[in-house]
DNA sequence: TGATCCAGTTTTTTT
DNA sequence: AACTGGATCA
């Protein structure tokens, strides 16, 4: 287990007790040290698998860490606990949900239905969902549940009467949900703290079994996420991180890499070890990624290393619009697949899932097979979250959520009328909607669905998915229909049942309650199939954790990646920054950038700049179409005492403005040498001097 | 109640 | 460009 380790590796995978600290970076073998630290663990100190808790931040990185350790140690490895923190939350809830005041069969929601029920309850409160953003309410509902505060707790934080708003829909929807016997994708996390400050004797137990627990991609932890490692691991102290700062890339929701910086304050006589060697890349490759992420300023400095060849230089290829850039990745690709490459050592990254259209349709003119990675895309779609509805109605009736979507789909004449009478009876009894029916055509579905209850103690997932395409009228509705649409809507179905066998299959259970909750938190589908040779597209985000031998990152332009809503707050431009070096760290021997002049989004033409990271890497690493002077310049590095303007700057009152440190903002006042500037929440208003380099106009 | 049309809005990233 | 929600009409 020791074999082919460097010294810093070894040190890591023997380290056994007390607090340990990897910083891994990219490539340097981090998943090889996580698993063979396992390893180590189980077959030279006899610790037992059942004492070990894993934690990953994708199922694709849990399947993994399985895959590995199964393959060293053998099947008995799978007592160990490996899974996300949301499948680990929801284990612990599962196992105490009596504790929480939880029915047993209770369904989780995903982030479309609680921004349903928030909207509901907007129109339900008579507040107009034009001024009171909906989405906005549930995020700031999502961020107060990762930070732990209740409604109550962010109450006495009321400023205005946008706050107040917030607390009462907060309060209203987690009624709903609990009415709903629903949860949230926080609540999988807040529950179980919830649940360790209620019953200590609860925690202790899961103390006692979890002695040692491995967390990745440390930087990426949130509030909760934090909280709960640190009560699980506080009597044993047996916690091993594992992350690299420069890799944090998951800020808007609620991630804190200072959460790794602080690590050794949090947790004394701490192991650091870091693991600076990179394994994956080329010279060439490495030095890029190096020379645009030193351009941040917060930052711990580290810098990586590699002892492979230099390999060959970086493609950078200005495109003139979105269409010509697909086809050079096409053609990019067809060269690769004549000189032999195997289809899974190629990949196509971008910043945003719409940027994947345009791929796609280049890809298919070719016949070129691909999967897109880590698309909600299957799951979002109506015939597939209709049926879905009707299985979660099936397995939990109280859940209005759902029953509401499907009471009329197909068309039974059950309109909003109707609906609404049920829902207000419902309410008025404090009872579930479901429950409260009880003649008309409403009951007709009742019956159906109880039918359907009635049928699925007998029958396998996929029987009962097809009893209910059949009884509900579902797919003799869309063969009726006889479109392409309908026609692709039956496929789609069909693919789902091919997802329920080989869930049968695999897991040997036809359990409703399992499969729910799986498909609640494995979105992708593609995480169903083994998928042979296909090329990968899928956005920078989830790629995180793989490589492959050629990567091509697409839409390099300024307001795409950067993007357009990171571009005035410095913290956001790092994190875009981190981001890019994720991409380039991706690759392993070629890497591609493009971008185009010109591109169609939303409909208009925008014509985008450079993206400023390539101008980041050195000249030397770069071949390309582009003439030098064509390329961003470098932004020099402004050292103390060079901090001001020589020329005079004109402010006027009403400008907007940008500064480093507190984003843009409004200038309000304007004197001989100072302006006052309005900045947005916490900063406020801050006097500041005219001619210093950190203040520039928008 | 259900179908259709029109205006308005949207898309950053994910468990 | 594509999708949603609301309004209007049959």
């Amino acid at each position: 287990m020791l074999e082919n380790l460097n010294e810093n590796q070894k040190i890591a995978v023997e380290h056994k007790d007390g607090p340990l600290l990897i910083f891994a970076g990219a490539g340097s073998g981090k998943t090889k040290v996580l698993t063979n630290r396992v390893a180590y663990l189980i077959n030279n100190y006899g610790v037992s698998p059942y004492n070990i808790l894993a934690i990953t931040f994708t199922n694709k990185a849990a399947n993994e860490m399985k895959d590995r350790t199964v393959k060293m140690l053998g099947l008995d490895t799978l007592r160990i606990q490996i899974s996300t923190f949301h499948s680990f939350g929801l284990l612990l809830i599962k196992r105490y949900y009596y504790l929480l005041d939880l029915k047993p069969n209770f369904t989780i929601i995903d982030s479309d239905d609680s921004l349903s029920t928030v909207k509901k309850i907007l129109k339900d409160m008579n507040y107009d969902s034009k001024f009171y953003n909906p989405k906005n309410i549930r995020n700031r509902i999502s961020s107060a549940k990762n930070e732990l505060m209740t409604p109550d707790d962010l109450d006495k934080f009321t400023n205005n009467d946008m706050d107040e708003v917030v607390v009462k829909v907060y309060r209203a929807y987690e009624a709903k949900l609990k009415s709903n016997n629903s949860l949230d994708f926080d609540d999988l996390l807040m529950l179980p703290i919830k649940l360790f400050k209620e019953h200590k004797d609860v925690l202790e137990i899961v103390q006692e079994q979890y002695k040692y627990i491995l967390v990745d991609e440390y930087q990426d932890i949130n509030e909760v996420q934090y909280v709960l490692t640190k009560m699980i691991s506080a009597k044993y102290k047996n916690i091993c991180v594992v992350g690299d700062p420069d890799q944090s890339i998951y800020g808007f929701r609620g991630s804190n890499y200072k959460n790794i910086l602080n690590f050794e304050h949090d947790y004394k006589n701490a192991k650091v070890i870091l693991l600076e060697q990179n394994y994956r890349s080329t010279k060439t490759i490495l030095n890029a990624a190096n020379s645009v992420i030193k351009n941040n300023k917060n930052r711990k400095e580290k810098e990586l290393w590699t002892d492979n060849e230099d390999g060959n230089l970086i493609k950078y290829r200005r495109c003139e619009d979105q269409i010509d850039e697909a086809n050079f990745v096409r053609n990019g690709i067809n060269k690769l697949i004549d000189d032999g490459v195997p289809l899974n050592e190629i990949a196509v990254l971008y910043r945003t899932n719409a940027q994947s259209r345009n791929i796609e349709e280049a890809l298919l003119k070719d016949n070129i097979p691909y999967k897109v990675v880590g698309s909600f895309y299957f799951y979002n779609r109506k015939e597939i979250k209709d049926l879905i509805a009707y299985l979660k109605l099936i397995y939990n009736p109280s859940d209005d959520l759902s029953l509401e979507r499907v009471i009329n789909e197909p068309k039974r004449g059950i309109g909003l009328k109707t609906i609404e009478t049920i829902r207000t009876k419902a309410t008025a009894l404090n009872d579930s909607m479901f429950n409260t029916i009880e003649k008309g055509k409403e009951l007709e579905f009742k019956k159906l669905i109880l039918s359907f209850i009635e049928a699925s103690e007998e029958l396998s997932l996929t029987e009962l998915v097809d009893l209910i395409l059949d009884k509900t009228g579902i797919r003799h509705e869309l063969e009726l229909e006889d479109t392409i649409e309908s026609q692709s809507r039956l496929e789609n179905l069909e693919e789902f049942k091919s997802i329920t066998m080989n869930f049968e299959e695999e897991e040997g259970s036809v359990s409703l309650e399992e499969f729910l909750l799986q498909t609640s938190l494995v979105s992708d589908v593609e995480e169903y199939k083994n998928d042979p040779n296909r090329i990968s597209l899928m956005t920078v985000h989830s790629v995180k954790g793989l490589e492959f031998n050629h990567v091509f990152v697409v839409g390099m332009e300024e307001g795409i990646f950067p993007h357009m809503n990171s571009l005035m707050e410095n913290s956001e431009i790092e994190e875009e920054r981190r981001l890019c070096y994720v991409a380039i760290t991706r690759a392993k021997d070629d890497l591609h950038l493009v971008n185009a002049r010109r591109r169609t989004l939303f409909g208009n033409e925008q014509i985008n700049s450079v993206s400023r990271f390539i101008g980041e890497i050195s000249k030397d690493l770069i071949e390309t179409n582009v003439k030098d002077e064509e390329l961003p310049q470098q932004q020099e590095k402004i050292e103390i005492g060079e901090m001001f303007r020589e020329e005079e700057v004109d402010y006027q009152v009403g400008d907007f403005v940008y500064h480093e440190t507190f984003g843009t903002g409004k200038v309000v006042e304007v004197s001989n040498t100072l302006v006052s500037v309005a900045f947005k929440h916490p900063h406020g208003i801050k006097k500041l001097m005219k001619n210093h380099k950190k203040l520039s106009k928008v």
